[in-house]
Parts: C-alpha cells; sequence; structure tokens
DNA sequence: AATTTAAGATTACAATTATCATCTAAAGGT
DNA sequence: ACCTTTAGATGATAATTGTAATCTTAAATT
C-alpha cells in the first residue's frame, strides 16, 4: 500500500460516513458499517481517525466542502449569483428531500451536532456560517441566516410528510418564503 | 400501588422521557435512564410502554400537548392571538435555545424522527400541522408552514453557535425573516 | 381474612459497539 | 537482499443496551 493509496482510502472512508452518517444519523450508524461501506473491515479504522467522534466531525466537514464547492469556487460574480440560484432550487427540491445521503449536512445532522462533543457543534457552526455567507445577496448578514433557517426548516418539516403531495406543498411554502425574503428583506 | 397511582407514574415517565429525549436526544438515551429520572428500575418499564420506540412516539406527543396547550386552549380570538405572540417571542429566545428540556419537540427531534419508525416520523408529521395550523394568520396554510420552518431553523442554528451574542445575531435574523412573512405573506 | 393480581425491583441474556492487541504482508529505505 | 514500518485483517474486551423472566409486596376482589 502506497501513500497514495492510503490517502485514496482515507477520502474513500470519509465519503461513506458522510454519506451514511447523513442517511441513518451518527448514533445509529457504528463504526463497522462505515468501514463496511468503504470496503473495508473494522480494524483498520484507527489507522485513519482518533476516534469516531473525530470520524463524525472530518465525515461532516467533507461533506459540507462537497455541497459548497459550486457556489464557493465560482470565478465571477455572475457565475456565483448563478450556483447560487441552483443551490437553492436543488435545496427546495422533492429529490432534496429523498436523497438524504447527499443533501445538506445540516438538514441532515445539525440536531445532533448541537448536543455533541465541542468540535462537533463548532463544526456545525462554521459550516452554517459559510453557507448562509454565500446565500445572503447584500452586506447584511442576517439575510443568509434567515434564508438558510427556511430552507433548512423547510427540508426537515418536508421530510416528515408521508406522501409526496404534501412534502411538496411543504416546499412550495419554503419556496414562498425564501422569495419574500430574497425580495423584501430591510436595507 | 392503586390505579390512580399507576397512572401518576405512567405521566412522571411519560414527562421525564419527553425532556432527556429532546435534551439528549432518543438514541443516546437509554431505557435506564429515563426510568431513574422518573425515580424507578428499568423492570418495571413494560409495564408501561410495549418498547422504547413506543415510548418516544408517546414522550413526543405528549411534549407536543404541552407546548400547544396556551394556543389550542385559547377561549376567543383575542386570547388565540395573543397566546400565537408570546409563542413567537418564546420560541425565538435565548432561554429558548438553552431550554432544550421544556423546548420545542419539533426543533429537538424532527431530524430523529423523520429517520425513525413510520409512526414516529408521522406523529412527527401531525405535529407539524398542529403547530403550522396554529401559526398562520389567514386562510393560506402555507403561511404556518413558512413561519414554523423559519422559527426550527433559527433555533437550530442558533443552538450551534459558541457564544450567546452569535446565538442572539441569529435569532435576530429569524425575528426580521418571521416579521416579514408575517406582514408581506401573499393573499 | 383469604386469594388473586399486577407494579415495580432484581437478575439474566443476547446483541451491539467502541476501542485495543495482535497478526500479515507489502511498501520504502538501507 | 534485508530490515523497518505500517495498512488493513482478525480477534478480543469491556461496556452498554433492549428486552424478558422471576420475585416481592401491596392493592383489589372475593
Amino acid at each position: 500500500m502506497s501513500e497514495a493509496e492510503k490517502r485514496k482510502t482515507h477520502e474513500r472512508i470519509l465519503e461513506q460516513a458522510a454519506r451514511i452518517f447523513r442517511e441513518k444519523g451518527t448514533e445509529t450508524t457504528s463504526v463497522s458499517d462505515v468501514m463496511q461501506a468503504a470496503g473495508l473491515t473494522h480494524g483498520g479504522f484507527y489507522r485513519h481517525f482518533k476516534s469516531k467522534d473525530d470520524l463524525v466531525v472530518a465525515a461532516f466537514r467533507n461533506a459540507v466542502d462537497g455541497v459548497l464547492a459550486d457556489m464557493e469556487d465560482a470565478a465571477s460574480d455572475e457565475e456565483r449569483e448563478k450556483a447560487r440560484e441552483a443551490y437553492i432550487d436543488t435545496y427546495l427540491s422533492m429529490c432534496h428531500v429523498d436523497n438524504r445521503p447527499e443533501g445538506c449536512p445540516l438538514a441532515a445532522l445539525a440536531g445532533n451536532l448541537s448536543r455533541g462533543p465541542q468540535d462537533a457543534r463548532a463544526a456545525g457552526f462554521q459550516a452554517s456560517e459559510r453557507v448562509s455567507d454565500q446565500l445572503r445577496e447584500g452586506p447584511d448578514t442576517g439575510q443568509g441566516v434567515a434564508l438558510l433557517a427556511l430552507m433548512l426548516g423547510t427540508v426537515t418539516l418536508a421530510r416528515l410528510a408521508e406522501t409526496k403531495d404534501t412534502a411538496q406543498s411543504i416546499l412550495d411554502a419554503g419556496r414562498a418564503g425564501v422569495d419574500l425574503i430574497r425580495s423584501e428583506w430591510p436595507g
């Protein structure tokens, strides 16, 4: 196993962890589950991470990097605006509601992180700042925060719905609120 | 132990469960933890509930009844309006951010419920309908949904913050959004 | 008063889990 | 070619947990 091979394995563990944690939650997912998803056995885990808590934070960060890439890597203001629009559309879509493993890490894990260890909560907070910072359109950071809060809450509620129809109507309500906040935000 | 005594015990288990589940989450809380908080040992648990999952649902419902009592029991429209205002103020307060055990059950558990068993998710959905129904001010149910989503998301984000100051600024952003949705909702 | 019932305590059990120790084979440096 | 290191596998350990069986005592019923 070369150095590069190890990095690849490390990355595979991270990515699978990011998926499974978002899908099933961190507490109901065992280290063994993650390693198995990465095509490994549980024993080698501690060559890569200090503890499960450590993995939770690293995987969360990895997931955040993934969903923010398009917006943060935008070269021009035009591109950023386009990426932001796409982000919101995707966020408030039925696809996002159904697709937890690749969806917003905050929508999936914020509740868990905030009652977890310090660095987990800190990672969650940093993520929320990065996202809301990308969402805001003016100098007031509050707009970005309100948008993220509304979007996150909307998907959380939609994921409780029993039918696609009700889920969709929840998404529609969230979208109407987002439009309002984007067009009428004071300042 | 009389019949009434049993009901009291049952209620005590429910209330402690509702508190601890909101505080620490359902997966990191054991049946034993709950029974201990109720001043009992774990053995008698199954005289009261079929399973832990059963308790989770019952405790959640109990918690929802608690937080909705003021609004749903309002006699007049004036009282209801007053209760709604108080609900929103309390919801978007630092006290709520700090006080998970007695806070909104959806803010504390929605993420967990939606990936749990059917009846847990169903209970979460019903709760969201009851809350959003109380929050809306007109015929459009969407407004209530948007308000709940924003408030729930706001508290979720505020609970990630490291300092009271940042938490408060998140609450302020949520409040501004709520005001907007209340004053400018279309229709 | 005698009998039955069941709430809650004690104990037991099987499954799961995070973490560690040990083993192996292959990579990299000598 | 030999030695050292280490990624990953296998296996062990100790703790926790959900659930069930059994026991005890006090209430409800006869």
